[in-house]
DNA sequence: CTAGAATCTACAGCCACCAGAGGTTCAAGA
DNA sequence: TCTTGAACCTCTGGTGGCTGTAGATTCTAG
């Protein structure tokens, strides 16, 4: 009988109910069953996928990427190898990220120290930002 | 007489259309006037506008930071410390995502590398998404 | 039994655009 | 001057990943 309630298990993962409401709606986690009265119903294993799900979105894992690491939840079976890809594709991502960051603070850092701390018509922060060359340059 | 039509000002600043359409619905940039049927027309001030806006863009600005550094644009009699204090901001926050994005490259590669590469009923990838705990740390 | 907390559905909104439909206007060549 | 087709117009809807609201219903503790 029983099981658990929407906002209990969206407690334990950390999540919004409206959020858990949504990744049922895409398909990502579905209620064992219904109440009498309709209220969702969870077994206990849907609070780990529930942080499996919010635990990857943190990593910055999209969606799809989410529904295919799921999958191979599912049949745990497969290769290990398809997570591993989906992993490493990430990672190249991220790091694709994180050299563009780079290149943006180096401009920001630039055009604070570059700043007259006059008035905006010789400022460089405005001017920068006026004139693409004016970049280091590459992003 | 004429100006410069959307087509020509998108494709100056390497913007679509819709966008500059878009800025304009938004209170960015406005065309200076209609042609008789219609078409918008932009004085050449505005090619370097729009390119502002894109670069910022690119910078990761937000529209509501661009808002405000154009208005400083806008009037250049203002004093820089105000675009000084968007741009400073702006580098704390990219700083706080470069951080974020390496602790997060650290727990992916170690993802990448503890795969056994066997079953994924052993396979660390999904192991570690699936348990906050496992994680270096703080994110 | 009752009060109020939790849940339900359905819909709207967020950001920063992008795409498409279906119709009108413009500009260059014949 | 006329024609053609590229460019433009407005309007609507979609993207991702949620979040918030409204109004109705259900659950649960006292």
């Amino acid at each position: 009988m029983s099981g658990i309630a929407i906002g209990k298990l969206a407690g334990l993962a950390a999540t919004k109910v409206q959020t858990v409401r949504y990744y049922e709606e895409i398909g990502l986690i579905a209620p064992f069953m219904r109440s009498e009265g309709g209220h969702r119903l969870y077994n206990p294993e849907d609070v780990r996928r529930l942080k499996f799900v919010r635990h990857a979105r943190e990593l910055g894992f999209g969606i799809e990427e989410i529904r295919e690491l799921l999958q191979l939840v599912d049949k745990p079976e497969t290769s290990c190898a398809a997570a591993d890809a989906i992993a490493r594709s990430h990672l190249e991502q991220v790091e694709i990220r994180i050299e563009k960051l780079k290149a943006l603070r180096k401009e920001l850092r630039r055009m604070v120290e570059d700043c007259s701390h006059g008035h905006v018509s010789e400022c460089r922060v405005i001017e920068i930002l006026s004139d693409h060359r004016h970049c280091g340059g590459e992003h």
